[in-house]
DNA sequence: ACTGTTAATTTTATTTGGTGAACAATATAA
DNA sequence: TTATATTGTTCACCAAATAAAATTAACAGT
């Protein structure tokens, strides 16, 4: 724990990176003599170190930056199977990594986390700081408190608590999250998006389709947790809700119906296609039309999925994670036209759409990241 | 200006009502002895006053509350022809009203705002304090800083700043806001959604179909505030596009096209029956196809618009401001249905659809609260 | 009428987080 | 060497909040 003016110093050095002490000044509005006993403490504390100094005219100022091995954080990703483990530093570097069995028992679970994380820290040995948090990705819906986790469908939980039992036995904090909102919160603070305060993330993945938001730099649960719900909004209507199979939510036209991966693959073995993105798109590609259909049909649900979400929210950014075939082929093309034929027009308008490629490690760095920010900022 | 302390003792008193000293040091957090002395000088500045006594074993509680009169907030409303301007109390309790012309000219405007609130002032009289602010509500783009108009396609502005000439004739704070952020904020500080910290609220007038958000407690702007524009949301997909006329924002099926009072009233005209929305709705009622039909697009356009945003925003409520005819027809049937269709179902779903009569006056009191809000917090 | 009890509010001395101004340190430029 | 520029520290002081003690204003029982 650390004072509020503390925090302030942590925050301007990592969002900046190493800066000296006037400039903290300067950047915080506080004065040089708050500034040299708020430093002075986080020094002595290893938090902060001093690195090279800067030479003008005067007495050369020294760059302070966070040192790095002082900390370290445990990343956790449900997402997978085999699922990830890994141990990041102060600065979201990745130190030492490793995969465990995806076990849906709560306590074979707990086990494995544990024996993971004890394994990474022993074999990290002098190159990582003690342990100062973990973070856990979940596929499902977590509570706010970042403690209890609801549901969760492919992990066949509900309610199941395993944060309490971790940090009993760890002795540090433990933070459960939504797979979507770790990986949106881990680029927020170290990623692609770092700093950006307005912006919303789409992740196409083996899992389904993920979204999150972050407004006001800060991420946008919803009242109920569910404002990353995205694949559920209907986007085949009306003439599609009779021909569209019905979504396993229970209602019909739902994006994850058309766009997810899972059905892109059954609508192309019901065509006897392919069914890998990269062999889909080749099809396509050579004038297939069943499988430019299913493309078609995929990218321009996405489309509008993202021209409804920038009309109402009105977001800097989008960003969606996406397989590189479907990004540099027709789904990718439709889904940027569609999306730009269904938004106002405006003149000045910036607004960019991102396509990038999925990281395997993003679920697992963004997990550790919430325990990160937590220490860093207590947020 | 007040300091930090005493705009939390501000903030929990315009919130809850009146409330003694002890209960304020429970609530806030702070001491009994900071307590003691940020009433007393919030007492001192006429700003509250004490109330009647609360009796029970010991010395008796004495309640504290705002004193109405202490200052009075003039606001507003460009939103029609005839424009409405009026005072209101610390409460946000309406003193005086009266009409305006409407004039496009910026210099024109300026004075007819002026000599209105000057004479709503020596009418009040003894009843109002003195000016603390001026809140102005405006139909089109206001910029973050609440002082430019980017853009007003009714009063044909383009980056009008009436706000500091106001200030200067005035000599108090004057800020401009959109008309339904006026509105929304209205509703959240003293109306209806009283301290709701996640609503939306959707305006159903004729000037056009408005919306706003309020996310945790603030309102939501979007990153180059468009965060309001549901009405250029595109609802009618893919198949209405071709039959459907464009929108004047250059695209086609925005909901504008379909639910707007404007687009009814063209779409019943066109048809040979009734304008009215009373008429309409009887007509429907009495089985007449077109009208049927009418309501029944602009009802389900509504309808998948809100289900749209609940679906990507995840509000613990949605208001709708809607003519009487139309809450209680086809209209607003047709739209509560068509929403909770298109909602991916939950257990544990709380969140509440509510239709509601558009108050008159309730862009201007809107907008006197924007200045209220910013003397009493300070945001 | 007096006395004790309870609870609200005020007073007093102290802590905490911050500031401005003077000063010490350490470089470059002449 | 000396002047100049700039960084960072020290010191005396201030504002906002606090804990604990004192004061005030009621009621209840003798």
């Amino acid at each position: 724990m650390f004072t509020s003016g503390q925090y302030r110093v942590l925050r301007t050095i990592s969002t900046l990176g190493p800066v000296s002490r006037t400039q903290l000044v300067e950047i915080t509005g506080l004065s040089k003599a708050t500034m040299s006993a708020l430093t002075r403490e986080l020094l002595d504390r290893n938090i902060l170190c001093e690195r090279e100094l800067v030479f003008g005219q005067g007495r050369p100022s020294i760059l302070l930056g966070l040192n790095a091995v002082s900390v370290c954080f445990a990343g956790v990703s449900m997402q997978s199977d085999p699922s990830i483990i890994l141990l990041t530093d102060l600065l979201g570097e990745i130190i030492a990594h490793k995969e465990f069995v995806r076990a849906s028992d709560p306590e074979t679970c707990i086990e494995n986390i544990e024996r993971g994380i004890r394994e990474l820290v022993a074999q990290a040995g002098d190159r990582a700081g003690p342990l100062g948090g973990v973070g856990i990705a979940i596929p499902g819906f977590v509570a706010r408190d970042r403690r209890l986790c609801y549901r969760s469908v492919v992990l066949e939980w509900r309610n199941v608590d395993i944060v309490t039992p971790l940090e009993k036995c760890l002795g540090v904090p433990v933070f459960a999250e939504n797979d979507a909102n770790a990986l949106i919160q881990g680029e927020h603070l170290f990623g692609i998006m770092r700093d950006c305060p307005d912006f919303s993330m789409i992740i196409v993945g083996d899992g389904g389709i993920g979204c999150a938001h972050i407004v006001d730099g800060k991420l946008h649960r919803g009242f109920q947790g569910g404002a990353g719900e995205i694949s559920h909004t209907t986007v085949v209507w009306p003439d599609g809700r009779e021909t569209n199979r019905p979504c396993s939510c229970g209602k019909r036209g739902c994006l994850d119906t058309v766009s997810s991966l899972r059905a892109i693959r059954s609508m192309a073995q019901q065509k006897g296609l392919p069914t890998t993105p990269l062999e889909l798109e080749r099809q396509a590609r050579e004038g297939n039309a069943d499988a430019l259909h299913i493309l078609h049909t995929a990218g321009g649900a996405m489309g509008m999925a993202v021209a409804q979400l920038v009309q109402l929210f009105d977001p800097s950014q989008v960003v969606v994670l996406l397989d590189q075939p479907f990004r540099e082929g027709v789904f990718g093309a439709v889904l940027r036209q569609t999306m730009e034929t269904h938004i106002m027009p405006r003149p000045d308008w910036e607004m960019t759409l991102d396509l990038r490629e999925t990281l395997g490690t993003g679920w697992a760095t963004g997990a550790a990241g919430i325990a990160t920010r937590q220490f860093l900022f207590s947020e």
